[in-house]
DNA sequence: CTAGGGTTAG
């Protein structure tokens, strides 16, 4: 008990960086061998090193163990290591042929074990690792830490802190290493993958000498859990940064949706005179796509293409910039994208299926899919989603389900929550509601909130309540803090009349306490300069000169006869402060602000984090008619190019 | 051996 507490109260040190040393092993006790026997089995191993290396397939190792055996060196755990790495390379499972291999060796050295555990772990195979582990134990092989890494690694793959808190533990005992770096590292990685980020924070402060690996998992694992300050503080307490740490930092914020603070990052990296690879590239390809404006965009291809990652042979890049490009508004830089691109594998035509999809246009979408499976290029889930959607978005009902209906059968892809999702909305889309709900009644798989949320946002088109409370009282037991569903509800209500119900509604509002999330806006400016509108917020600098750009537009939207819709305001108040909480809409004060400061011939950009209101969305089509600009919004959900008083999305959204 | 990464609708 005492020696417990007192271990408990230890000071957490915080030894300072060390740079990596190359590691020591045991040297263990090897019989005589001569001289010349010895140099032969040198070359021997580096010419069957060779060998191996170059087996792509199960037949060639074979026949490469096959010469191993001849070459008598069958028993050379070194050797058979290499072996059973490269039938990991090549995707082979360990179980059948690379075990047998393994059992012939008699004396496996630590190496041979650790090359095994890995094989199997990768199969998922994880009890059948701890059975290897345990015969290791038994055989008393001299103790080095790597085959106690691929368990750990084992044990982080399977959530299994328990038996990876044992196995830390004989570490300890048998090698003295529990705490060296790469079994630390390990530890701290697989405590952060099984969510206990305090007990990785715990084995960090303990470990004696710590590299920048054990610092970037910890900041990782912070931006992994939402807490970007813990991230930054650990980032600033580094000496020495790397690529890597870097990279862990841009992609962290990316991650957290702060695409601003994410190039803030990007630029001091590069000042500090950090290279940058690809993985840094997508990370900083992914904020400016979380912007959303046409200038980032080109700007980040720019230093894609300067850093010397172009999506002409960069498959990651491109796949990456299709993404973004769809993302900003501009199917057709994606494509200029894609076409440019030598090797396009599945994310780059998901990618380009998703993009064509959100912009509504359903025949690319389905003709690139045609063209993909006659590449060979075989579609995954996600290509999927885009094609039913983009099925949904153009009302092609009939093809939706065709495709819904062989997407197994003959690609091999189970239909699961986001597809379903899709078919609820394809069929909501265009008013089946009765079929959208007995599709749902027939799922296989539990339907989940999301699901319910799709037939829910359907009803509210076609002002349906009936179907509507069907939909809500699964929605209000699944997520019963979601706000978002109560103000549908209450809308679809309101539509219908049934203005008792909507009380009812509000004050179950009122009663859980819950609070609409703040909305905001954003919009490019004259240089590139991003200004950020909140809904009610009047702060900007320029408010005064914004207020009267809105009160002319106003003024000439109301000549045009357009009024504005007091139904989106869900609050209880007089019809002229519903007016003045419409007016102060994120969207409408950047739009002004655009109008005010951006030249005529361009199109207005605004990106917002909440979907857009009906009245917005009226607003917008109207100030396209009457000053003859181009806007593009991006909200939550999808894209809407308005033009000359109508909008893509053919008013469903 | 251990750290950072590309596609998901409404």
């Amino acid at each position: 008990m005492v020696s417990l507490s007192r271990k408990l109260i230890l000071p957490i040190i915080r030894p300072p960086l060390v740079i990596r040393q190359p590691t020591k092993f045991r040297q263990e006790k090897t019989p005589f061998i001569p001289f010349s026997r010895l140099q032969q089995i040198k070359q021997l191993e580096s010419q069957l090193t060779h060998t191996l290396d170059s087996c792509t397939s199960l037949t060639k190792v074979k026949q490469a163990h096959g010469y191993i055996i001849r070459k008598g060196l069958c028993q050379c755990s070194y050797i058979i290591a290499k072996l059973l790495r490269v039938l990991a390379k090549i995707n082979v499972p360990m179980h059948a042929y690379g075990v047998l291999v393994f059992s012939q060796v008699k004396h496996p050295n630590p190496f041979l074990y650790t090359a095994l555990i890995r094989g199997l772990t990768i199969d998922g195979l994880f009890k059948e690792s701890v059975l290897i582990y345990s015969s290791m134990r038994k055989d008393g092989v001299t103790p080095v830490s790597f085959p106690y890494t691929a368990m750990l690694k084992a044990c982080s793959s399977q959530m299994n802190v328990h038996l990876g808190r044992q196995i830390h533990g004989e570490s300890v005992k048998l090698g003295g290493f529990g705490l060296d770096m790469f079994v630390g590292n390990t530890l701290i990685d697989m405590y952060v993958k099984c969510g206990w980020l305090d007990c990785g924070r715990r084995v960090f402060d303990k470990m004696p000498h710590r590299d920048l690996i054990s610092w970037t998992s910890l900041i990782v694992a912070y931006t992994k859990n939402g807490d970007m300050d813990s991230a930054r503080e650990l980032f600033d307490g580094l000496p020495v940064k790397d690529m890597v740490a870097w990279t862990a930092m841009v992609t962290g914020f990316v991650q957290n949706a702060k695409p601003r603070e994410a190039l803030d990052y990007f630029e001091r990296m590069l000042r500090a005179g950090v290279e940058t690879d690809e993985v840094t590239l997508v990370g900083v390809i992914n904020a400016c796509a979380l912007l959303g404006t046409s200038k980032y965009a080109n700007w980040v291809r720019d230093v894609a293409e300067r850093s010397g990652y172009s999506p002409k042979d960069n498959v990651v890049v491109g796949s990456a910039l299709i993404d973004m490009y769809s993302k900003c508004g501009s199917a057709e830089s994606a494509y200029d994208v894609f076409k440019m691109m030598q090797e396009k594998n599945v994310y780059t035509y998901s990618s380009m299926i998703v993009g064509f999809a959100i912009h509504g246009c359903a025949s690319s979408t389905l003709e690139l899919f045609e063209e993909m499976v006659k590449k060979d290029v075989m579609p995954n889930h996600v290509t999927f989603v885009g094609v039913l959607t983009a099925c949904s978005h153009a009302g092609l009902v009939e093809k939706g389900q065709h495709m819904f209906k062989i997407m197994e059968k003959s690609y091999g892809v189970k239909p699961s929550y986001d597809h379903y999702n899709c078919m609820v909305d394809l069929l909501g889309r265009t008013g089946r509601l009765e079929e959208a709900l007995k599709l749902i009644r027939s799922m296989p798989i539990e339907p989940n909130a999301s699901i319910w949320g799709a037939l829910l946002g359907a009803c509210r088109t076609y002002a349906n309540p009936d179907v509507a409370e069907v939909a809500a009282r699964h929605l209000f037991k699944l997520e019963p803090d979601g706000i978002g569903n109560y103000i549908l509800l209450s809308n679809i209500y309101a539509r219908a009349g049934r203005w008792e119900d909507v009380s009812k509604v509000r004050k179950l509002i009122r009663e859980k306490r819950l609070r609409k999330n703040p909305a905001f806006s954003w919009v490019e400016g004259s240089k590139g300069v991003i200004h950020e509108f909140y809904a009610g917020d009047l702060t900007h600098p320029r408010s005064r000169e914004i207020d009267q750009a809105m009160e002319d537009l106003v003024d000439r939207l109301k000549l045009k006869g357009h009024n504005p819709n007091l139904s989106c305001v869900l609050y209880d108040v007089s019809d002229e402060e519903k007016k003045r909480i419409l007016i102060n809409h994120s969207e409408k004060r950047a739009l002004a602000y655009a109008l005010l400061t951006t030249d005529d011939g361009l199109p207005i950009r605004i990106v917002k984090n909440l979907r857009i209101c009906e009245d917005c969305h009226l607003f917008m089509c109207g100030t396209s008619q009457v000053t003859q600009r181009q806007i593009i919004v991006r909200d939550n959900m999808r894209f809407h190019h308005f033009h000359d008083g109508t909008c893509s999305c053919r008013n469903f959204w």
